[in-house]
DNA sequence: CATGAATGAGGTTTCATTCAT
DNA sequence: GATGAATGAAACCTCATTCAT
């Protein structure tokens, strides 16, 4: 007897998560898709499949669930990396590993890069606010300055190579290549979406970042 | 006195074409500011400081503008590479200072940037409208195209470099520092617009983009 | 106890209904007014005591609201004519009482008129988009033909008569007259609206029209 | 040397003439088009031709323009009412011949029916300015009264038929059909502008209101 | 006689948000 | 935890009309 309020909290708490998770789904692609000034709270709510009013609930407002999403999205990629375990490859190989995962991700989290671009228009005012976004980053740039040093000592890498100025530059070749795909494939008059483009983007890429690390 | 209604008529076609002028101008920084949903029409009136309805007048709403816009830009930054006559120079040099203009043209017009972006966001939709686009860009593949291949006769650069792609890596590098610098700096805890942290990025897109062209 | 929560349904489904019914009230005498282009949704908004957003709300837009308010329109006359039961009366009776209910309908229903005109002017565009309208007329011309045929076979009226072609005689009687009455009474120099012209005119049309079906 | 002047003075009034002509044609087909209130001030010069302001110039603005219209419109019918010399006819062929000039007219004017109907909206608020056309509209009453007191006297037409009525019922008979053909069509199903259906129609009216007006 | 440029008022529609249950 | 109804501010756009030449 005593089971069953304990459950229905229990089953309240999950459902709970489950709205919110799927509110957070949602807004992911509306503001991916739209932009923040773009996106519609009744969009939002409708590709939750929640009343709109909910959105108020668990999240205060548009700003707010867009600064949720961020975070989400942020902690993922962040995530992911640190799961490659580069800190436990050979150099080389942690480099190529980190440019190869870095496109992939990207080609198959398109939202990430429209939501920067987004929190970008906006200068940033959104993380800004954030607590946790500073602390997801110090472990890439730890890790892959280790890397970076360990390539050094054993002759490999060049010296003087800032991690953040490596990480940026290997951001940089995948995603303005996949987020400006739309005016970059219509000026050039190419299909650079194609299987065969996309490729050699990819080899391009790690050659460009390769030859630039390594020693001579 | 045959001069006056010369005068008359240029008079009448210098005001129009400021007031088109101002527009344009107008609403080249409210998009970039704002992207193309967080533009305010009334915005883009107030800083020409001409009546709202004249932005009907001259362009027909508010995606015709933004396209005029776009063009407009795209021509300011196409004009100024042709003006550079790389075609002139020996190929390193060349190509050194694409890579200077590029970053230089970024770093002065942040609004090509943002611009970019918000197209982006719609998918080229109204890039794919315009006839003139397109034909823009022929000539600085062409050229680029040509001072890749004479590095290469010259013994200089490596074979098989497709310019297209080149010429991405290059925007990329410094597009996606500048643009995407709030967050950067707020997630990586450091001011990259720093005039000395400026300084660094264009040597380091400089070495990494020479060191992958220059053979050995 | 259990009563409470129906009637807690009752009141919302109330409320929404009483909503609805109040723009559609409110639509229908500011269309018949002014017509379609002339009709002013903050006007429909005022005079339905509620906020102009509701109109959106409710029913998607201006054209959707039209058609709302014709379809609400046609169907009282529809609804009105098949509640005079025509199909048993005797034939002669049912075709004084039908001219007289549609002259009685108009007069009291003046709305229905300039509707029907704004319609027309716009080529029916938006009844071809509704589903019901034309199901709703079948009924009257089935009862007019029946009472038709039956006023043949009894040797009172005469044969083929199209039960189509005389219910738009005996409205087109009715409707010019007291549709275009600004105009007439201008041009003709009376007051067509007065009651004995009135009288005058109904019996005008009776006559007309039953000197017409009535044999010899 | 002295007929130059006059010369000019006669084109520039026969030009004038002619963008008044074409003012007024245009806007005859706009605002039938489109109603009054639908009708655009920038379509009417668009349709005939010319500048904006001309039509400020020649007519005040949109309502006078509306009247000047009306009157045209008004004074083409009845100046081909009286070109038919109903009085020379016999009474018979009189009526017959009003009948079918009538629908015929209507037919080929549609644009009147719809004038008709903006005018009545507006409750005849611009007609009740003009001095013109009342005074148009008793030569059509006068001869009809003639016509059916010579019918009278010749033992052929009832008696006690008030013109004015009569006139009335006539144009309803063809305008509703005619005006409201959209609706009519839409609604009952049949294509009520085919040339069968028409023929049928102006038989139908011709039947209905000589079974009226002949004696027994 | 004619015109391109300009305007202010007001129109429809949209949107994030809150109310009341 | 959830919802349908309601709102005020503001967005884009339209329109008849006037200005200046």
């Amino acid at each position: 007897m005593t089971a069953a309020p304990t459950q229905i909290v229990e089953l309240r708490t999950r459902d709970a998560q489950r709205t919110r998770q799927a509110i957070l789904r949602a807004a992911m692609t509306e503001f991916a898709d739209k932009g923040l000034a773009g996106a519609r709270i009744d969009a939002i709510a409708g590709r939750a499949g929640i009343n709109k009013r909910l959105i108020y609930y668990y999240f205060e407002g548009k700003d707010k669930l867009f600064l949720a999403v961020l975070e989400q999205t942020y902690a993922d990629i962040r995530g992911a990396e640190q799961a490659l375990h580069l800190e436990l490859d050979d150099p080389v190989e942690a480099v190529r590993r980190l440019i190869a995962f870095t496109w992939n991700h990207f080609v198959t989290h398109p939202e990430f890069l429209t939501l920067l671009n987004s929190e970008n228009l906006h200068k940033a005012r959104h993380l800004k606010q954030s607590t946790r976004i500073r602390e997801m980053h110090s472990p890439l740039v730890q890790t892959l300055g280790d890397v970076l040093e360990r390539g050094r000592r054993d002759g490999l890498f060049r010296g003087g190579v800032d991690p953040v100025q490596l990480y940026i530059s290997i951001a940089s070749l995948a995603y303005f290549y996949l987020c400006n795909n739309a005016t970059l494939s219509t000026t050039f008059g190419r299909d650079l979406m194609a299987a065969r483009a996309m490729a050699e983007r990819l080899s391009h890429i790690t050659e460009l970042v390769m030859g630039y690390v390594l020693r001579e």
